[in-house]
DNA sequence: TCCGTTAAAGAGACTTGGTATCATTAACTA
DNA sequence: TAGTTAATGATACCAAGTCTCTTTAACGGA
């Protein structure tokens, strides 16, 4: 996974250099999505501008994508490809990407009924994934 | 509409304050979506907490929502109380509310068939409006 | 209509999340 | 293996928002 990463930012011309290397492993070892913050508290070695760029170069690849929580927080995950949607679990913070997003076709529709001429959107699904639903909620 | 505004405000139990007034006065005035800051700019007398909590209050007393620009940014605007989505226009910031949420539907059936129980989701739509579809694009 | 209670205001320090600057270091390539 | 240049890290800065605390003023009751 961290090995893909890196390829792809070599790709692009860019120097695999170790901080970067570690950042991408950091990032690689996430099972859910993360602040710059939490990496920032895994990396102590990291410079701040260095996270912050290596976040934003992934971003600009493509293979890290952001997340906006129910209250408004950005927070990063590593993501498909190509455009897709997420279930976001409220209780574990996981989540699953929701690949091939049938509501484009309903967007149109409405968008026309506006006189909207489409071009974008954002979508994120809130809810208990598979397995928080089994287990009672997490007292706080 | 700033009258509406104040007495729901009043209905929570709040005061009718000279600056609060201003503050619900500029909201009013208002024609798309807007930052803070942008309120701020236009009352200088108004203290930069009072302008916070009264935005914080309203949002709270769902007569102004949040919205998520393209970019991440969030900007706030008057609200439809209850759930609906907006239709941004990306060339001139305008907004136009999408009530009836028949994406619903949709997210329910894509949901169970990822295991996942719905609890909410998020949506902004991006586009060009009647208006600004007819304009070429404005040079910046 | 005045008074006391208490919510709200304002000033400004602080926090959080992120960017810009710039001298130094270390990847890559010829 | 040396030179070029991208990348780093330290630190200053910035933007957006919150907290604290003293002062002010709404407004309900006598």
């Amino acid at each position: 996974m961290a090995t893909q990463l890196l390829a792809t930012l070599e790709e692009r011309g860019h120097r695999s250099t170790s901080p970067r290397r570690a950042v991408v492993n950091a990032i690689a070892g996430q099972n859910k999505h993360f602040t710059a913050e939490q990496l920032r508290d895994q990396l102590p070695g990291v410079g701040r501008a260095t996270i912050y760029r290596s976040l934003r170069l992934l971003v600009e690849s493509g293979v890290l994508c952001r997340v906006l929580l129910e209250e408004g927080d950005l927070h990063y995950q590593l993501s498909h490809r190509g455009h897709h949607h997420h279930l976001l679990c409220v209780e574990c913070g996981s989540s699953q990407d929701l690949l091939g997003c049938d509501i484009e076709d309903l967007l149109h529709t409405v968008s026309s009924a506006h006189q909207f001429q489409l071009s974008g959107h954002w979508l994120e699904v809130y809810g208990k994934c598979h397995d928080c639903m089994d287990r009672p909620a997490v007292p706080v």
